[in-house]
DNA sequence: AATGAATGAGCCTTCATTCAT
DNA sequence: TATGAATGAAGGCTCATTCAT
């Protein structure tokens, strides 16, 4: 159960960073239990999956699921963990050879709705497992995600600095309104049934972001890249014609 | 328990709709047990708060919740479901002496963040405890949620047809947008350990979503609500000195 | 719940027998409860069975109940009790013009069988409901029960003392066994399936109650009435062509 | 509860044979489960008793009676089951060597007799506790018992094939009276006062069932153990002197 | 006498976690 | 390292009974 309020026991110096790893599938078996781990809360929800079946899923014992994770929660919480790392990860890399602050949030966007759309499993822990309780959002909130949120507010400020985008908004501020606009987009397309391509959502995202909805000109100090994307998300949902003078 | 995959009884006659109502206050006592399911699940989270408790800071044994409420998912449900039907009443109500597209959003964005805003409990359910499993937001949204989406789509619908706003994007995919970035400030406010004034919030959502981050002269359609809206946001923010030529 | 070890409160002065009368429906309402409590007993079984049920099947409210009973554990016993007085009364009045002792017994069966069979429901509850613990059976066998054995035992005993039935055997012993007899025969209507008449089967067991299974001729103090019995069960049986040497 | 309307969940593999049986007692475990379930059952009923008791008697947590039980109603079934599972293994094998039906009846009265009067707290559980309600009952009957009262019935049959027994009774029929005295020795002794030797009493019912009440020479046919076993009837309650002509 | 809303004690069952092997 | 049987705390829910009206 989430502790809410309840004071877990401190972590163990075993589950503190080392891990098993005498043999090389050690890390394997981690990762098998982490896998196993998402499928599970994914199907069943965090509260309704059982430690057993993750472990039976996984192909372990249950008491082995506790060699490499404190408790149940810290399957959810390293879920979320490596989850962000890798999007944080791959992220930077990807932003390292863009410069252009429009094909930087457009890169943002594709990647984290790939990520998401990639694995659906994966995708319903994140956008509705994670979101147990206050005390646990507040945990993801101020470590992992902050820097992720850091990123997309980085690309926003070097877009301010650069001109491409107005000064007037709080790049802290810009960057979770970006977050809640992908946020929204894996939301719906975990709880549709339908199975369209999320990460073609992204460029949609970018365009509103970036442009607003406000009918007027294109700005010329939008960028190739960019404008490549708007046309593209323009196409993929069928609202072409645009008359933009 | 979530209903994960577990179906629940029907319910019966006596909770759709019929309560006892023979004394006078058998209204009062429903909602004081709401209120009272509000703050306990606020406090402690959805599955940590007990019925006990809900029923002890309600005045009245446990039992008599069940009187009122077919189990504790019905709780819940009937929190989001009330506070959805308000949500919608109020909204359907504000836009109807209003017929600038902008000022809609911006009324829209207002009430939807001061609602948040004004009951902290409230929030955190709605932000946070309201989204437990999929099962339970598959149920959320396929009723009234789409129906408050809807609202906000018909806003920008007749915005586009007043060519206000650009035909480029589908209303439903704005719509959404326009939900995610309102979600993720309210979420952001309630983990956050500040307590600024949400509402204030509100007209930044909007001027980003109605004018996008570009950099470029403000548009001449531009409504003068919206405009005062853009201001004031501004203004709250001290990110005065905006140079828009 | 079956006190099987707790302590009852003491019957108030008003459950000891005084009871509403003040109209004249007043009995009329106290039978309708008891109507009704074998029915639901019968149905849904006594724990399952809820006071709430019997009385809206009485048509009166929950509190009515407990203004003619004391509680649940007294519905069972006044079914109980009643249902035993009226057998008592009936067996006594149908023995007072025969003298037979065979007949007298079958009198006694053809009663008893004709009783549950006559009413499904408090079949069910006399041979199976009202089985709910030990101490609940100790109650019932010690009173009325004792006296109903009584009346068999007495068939008995003045069967013997007129020489149609041996002494070998103690007519206490008897007769329990010869009400084994048909208590085995009701169960087994309870539990079949099949709705075949019951009391017809009352001549069976009297008939090999008073012959035994023995193969050996007919005894010559036969009476004329155990005779027509045997035959007539037999018939019913189509055990017909039995050849008695 | 007993399963009076609601099915229960299929038993899952864990509990449809295959139990833990790593550790060298884990056959003893169930046992003892066991045990303490019929003692409990027997000293507070069926419905008083907790699953918690049952576990304290039997010296494990609560939680490792489901360990070997699906529930509490499975343990009243598990022990009907093993209780005439015994019983029918012990018939065949002492019929195996008898030929006599009368002798037959006698060792299975005697044997049915021994089984209750051996132990209490089993005797008090099957005549009473076992009874709870019809759904229950029904699913007694068409199994075990069904069988139980085959070998009764097949034991009948080859008397009346053999000649002993008179062809005028349907062994089916014959079966479940001799079923149903047995029963009512049983019952009346489980919930005597008195602590008389049960086992005793089996000579009483083959007497009474074979040769019945009725006053006449013993038949020339009776076999030398049957007459023994009347003899010894008789002797032991005192009732001797029985002049028979 | 009748009502039925309110009570609150009571219990079966689950399942995360441990630990002897 | 790995196992999985055992643990036992915890809580949702029911329902007989009461009592103010």
């Amino acid at each position: 159960m989430i502790p809410a309020d309840t004071p877990r026991p401190a972590p163990t110096a075993h589950h503190r960073g080392r891990r098993p790893e005498s043999r090389a599938d050690a890390g394997d078996k981690r990762q098998a239990i982490l896998r196993a781990a998402i499928r599970t809360f994914a199907r069943h929800g965090f509260f309704s999956a059982q430690v057993a079946d993750i472990a039976r899923a996984a192909g372990v014992a249950a008491g082995t699921v506790y060699l490499y994770f404190e408790n149940k929660d810290d399957l959810l919480v390293s879920i979320f963990d490596r989850t962000m790392a890798e999007a944080i990860e791959e992220g930077r890399q990807a932003l390292e050879s863009v410069t252009d602050p429009i094909t930087r949030l457009d890169e943002i966007a594709r990647l984290h709705l790939a990520r998401m759309g990639r694995d659906r499993d994966l995708a319903v822990v994140c956008q509705v497992e994670l979101r147990q309780s206050v005390k646990f959002m507040e945990r993801f909130s101020s470590t992992r995600l902050r820097e992720y949120l850091g990123i997309i507010r980085d690309a926003i400020a070097s877009g301010q600095q650069r001109g491409v985008f107005r000064d007037g908004l709080k790049p802290t501020v810009a960057a979770k309104l970006f977050f809640g606009m992908l946020d929204e987009m894996a939301t719906n397309w975990v709880l549709s049934p339908r199975r369209y391509p999320l990460e073609a959502e992204s460029a949609l995202v970018v365009d509103l972001f970036v442009n607003g909805l406000a009918s007027r000109p294109v700005v010329a100090t939008q960028s190739a890249d960019a404008r490549k994307t708007t046309k593209a998300a323009t196409r993929k949902h069928d609202d072409g014609g645009r008359a933009r003078p």
